[in-house]
This record gives C-alpha cells, structure tokens and sequence, in this order.
DNA sequence: CCGGACGCCTGTCGGC
DNA sequence: TGCCGACAGGCGTCCG
C-alpha cells in the first residue's frame, strides 16, 4: 500500500489523537511481521508519554520522551484510531492502548510491515541509516540524482524507487513522476542529463504534494488513521491505465516489467 | 560495487 | 462452481 502520501496522511491523521496521550499497554497478538516484533515494544511504552509523531521516508515514529517507536506499513499495512474496545480481526496485529481507552491498532494482511523500540533519543537504527534525503528537503535536488546516477546502467526508475536516491517514492509514485517528466522507465539512468533530472526532481515534488493533498491512493484497502480513504487514484495518469488512451495524447499506455514490477508508460510522450 | 532475482505473506481476480 | 496461476502499494538478502 503506502508510499510517502499514504505514510504522511497516516501521520496526520493519527498525530491528533495519540499525541499527549500515555500509554496504557501494548497487545501483540501476532509478532511474526517482517522481522519478529520483539519483547521491547511491548514492555518499554507502557506508561510513557507519546510526545511526537514524525515520519522519515514510509518509516512513521512515535516519539516518547527519550525513546522512539518506529512502524513501517509494508503493503498491506494501516493504523487506525479507535474510540473504545472493538473485537479485533484476523489481521490486527498490535494495538497501542492509551490510558483513556483510546488504540491505535496496526492491521496489515500480508505482515511485510515492521515495529522496532529505537532506544535512545538519537533516532539511529541500522534500517534508517542507509536512506536518503527527503524528497521535500534541499538536500535532494536534479543535480544529487544526476550527479548520483552517473555511469549507472539501472533503470531510471529503478533508480528513484531506491531509498538510498530518495525515500517514500514507490511503484506508483514513480510510474506517475516519470511520465510527468517525460522520461521512459526503463531508460538507463546514467544516460539522463542534468536538465532532465532537474524536471524530474520537481516532477517527484508535485506527484508527491499532490497525493498528500489527496490523502494519499487507495487501490484497494488503504485508509487513514481515521478510516478514510485516499482519492488521489482519480488523478493518476498512467498508473495501472495499460492499454487505455493517454490523457495527454491519446495512445494507448503501454506496459512492461521492471523489476518485477510492472511498469505502465506512454510510447509518445516519455523518451 | 552494481544490478537483478528471490522470498516473505494473504487476498483477489481472471481464465479455464 | 471450483481450481490455479498471476498479481498486488516494500524491501532486505543473496548471487553472479
């Protein structure tokens, strides 16, 4: 499911509810996530108070005073404020129950997600530690993508689906910048000039404010920390339209496999 | 170092 | 109707 808009809708809609808020305990009914969720999670919240909720690229944390919680969505992954106790169901794997009733429960059916207790107020864990800048960020510009992409025979989208080029850009949101940019898909990344890298940087910033915007895209089951879901797929111009006609010029949008992803594109309008 | 394939899971959908 | 393969928003790891 989450990319960047989805992480970053999530944050926003669950910021209100947990921040100020002690927590009670933590339930895990199932551990087994992408890595086991550890005994830590569950013993080292329990009567702290949730003093921030940031995001560093699909990586959501929750900040209590000298510790961190860190939570990733995998595919499936979604959090979700709850007013009261509701009987949980067979993909609600952790709750966070705070002391005035209220939980944040984590549901994810394919558990490709993450929990992690980051000790320490320093935010350092070996999983943070390879990313790159924040596509928002000064720090990530046309000129660190082209700078970064010389001699490189990988696919540019490849390239910018890497969080060590810029974090929160997955397959959607790389299929939709490169085709604002103009740029095929598969084109070899150090075979891109600056100029374009330029355009596809502030393609990257747009795709990505825009389905914030939005509150992200559900294409079948993501919801906010409220339950809402996104409506950015309405404005998605190439993502998942293969052999329908190209808003722009009218041929029909092609597919192919990167990856093993698949990769939607139009012939006519990206080089 | 780089690039590509694999595997982790469950649910859904299309074709036969 | 039922079965079966393909596919799905991510990403660490392994191999050549």
């Amino acid at each position: 499911m989450p990319e960047l808009p989805e992480v970053e809708s999530t944050r926003r809609g669950i910021r209100p509810h947990v921040l100020g808020r002690v927590v009670d305990q933590v339930l895990v009914r199932e551990p087994r996530l992408r890595w086991l969720v550890t005994d830590d999670v569950v013993g080292r919240p329990r009567g702290q108070r949730v003093e921030g909720v940031e995001r560093r690229g699909k990586y959501l944390l929750l900040q209590f005073p000298g510790d961190a919680l860190m939570v990733h969505l995998g595919m499936s992954g979604s959090l979700r404020i709850l007013n009261g106790w509701r009987p949980p169901g067979p993909h609600d794997h952790v709750d966070l129950v705070f002391e005035d009733g209220r939980l944040l429960r984590y549901t994810d059916p394919r558990r490709f997600g993450s929990m992690h207790w980051i000790p320490g107020p320093d935010l350092v864990h070996p999983l943070l530690d390879p990313l790159g800048p924040e596509p928002m960020s000064e720090a990530f510009s046309g000129g660190w993508m082209h700078r970064r992409s010389r001699g490189r025979r990988a696919s540019v989208k490849s390239f910018i689906m890497d969080a060590r080029t810029v974090v929160g850009v997955g397959n959607i949101y790389a299929t939709e910048a490169l085709f604002r940019a103009g740029i095929h898909p598969a084109r070899a990344a150090g075979r891109i000039g600056a100029e374009r890298y330029r355009r596809l940087a502030q393609a990257i910033r747009q795709v990505l404010s825009e389905a914030i915007a939005a509150g992200g895209t559900t294409l079948r089951d993501f919801v906010d920390g409220s339950g809402r879901p996104g409506y950015f797929r309405q404005d998605l111009r190439v993502y998942g339209r293969a052999g329908e006609p190209c808003r722009t010029c009218g041929s029909p949008i092609r597919q192919l496999r990167i990856g093993q992803r698949a990769s939607c594109y139009c012939a006519r309008c990206q080089r």
